[in-house]
DNA sequence: CCTATATTTCGCCATATGGCGAAATGACGA
DNA sequence: TCGTCATTTCGCCATATGGCGAAATATAGG
């Protein structure tokens, strides 16, 4: 039940399903989802806490960032289920065709660009 | 979006999670479901409303009574796949087992035990 | 019409949540 | 060792949420 309500707890917020459907396919630092979502990095660390609680997400670190990408092989399968059914519900909105282009134009240019923008 | 994310919230709290196990095979009036999650009827019609809104459940008017049941197959496919989620991803907990109990009790007995129990 | 009763709506309160900036932490490179 | 920078943690504020009881609504039955 706990694992249940945590999770939906995780995708009950627009910033946070945003952030999943961003990681689809590749992992982002903090500072590019900050630059993504528009939110101070400590926002974007928070919601990051929550959605690994969940399972939704792992984290990879590498020296001074920190990689976030969705829930692998190893997450509870109620987890990879979650990220399956948003996946699946998701529909064609504005805002996320917005965030595919911005996510794209993010990883064109240097990660120093993203991160250092005070 | 707002329709996943009116899900994921309206499956945020256990009390609403208790409700639509509950409702799995059965209807269940306001008053039962009161009794069975010991809380006032306002409260219980309020979460009803949240999981009405997400379009997890259905009413129908019986007289004084209102029945909620589970959303049906005219409901949104991400509803109902999210209730499906929720049945595959729900583990065995006392408290689920308790509310299995208590409602076999509940149905048990006429209407009037549950309801006007003040 | 009047009463009883099931439900919903309305105010209210306590707690949870999401946002920020500042401070703490950890790693890199000089 | 020191400074820089990405991230996290902390303290704060505004709003959202879940709880209740009282009042409003709706229906059944005198």
């Amino acid at each position: 039940m706990r694992e249940i309500i945590n999770i939906a707890k995780a995708m009950s917020d627009p910033n946070r399903v945003r952030v999943l459907l961003a990681l689809r396919g590749r992992e982002l630092c903090v500072c590019q989802l900050a630059e993504l979502l528009d939110l101070a990095a400590s926002t974007v660390s928070k919601h990051m806490a929550v959605l690994r609680q969940a399972y939704l997400v792992d984290l990879r670190k590498d020296g001074r960032w920190t990689y976030y990408r969705r829930a692998s092989q190893g997450a509870p399968e109620r987890a990879q289920a979650a990220l399956r059914w948003l996946d699946a519900s998701i529909g064609d909105e504005s805002i996320l065709r917005q965030d595919d282009d911005r996510l794209e134009e993010i990883l064109s240019k240097p990660l120093e660009d993203s991160c250092a923008r005070t």
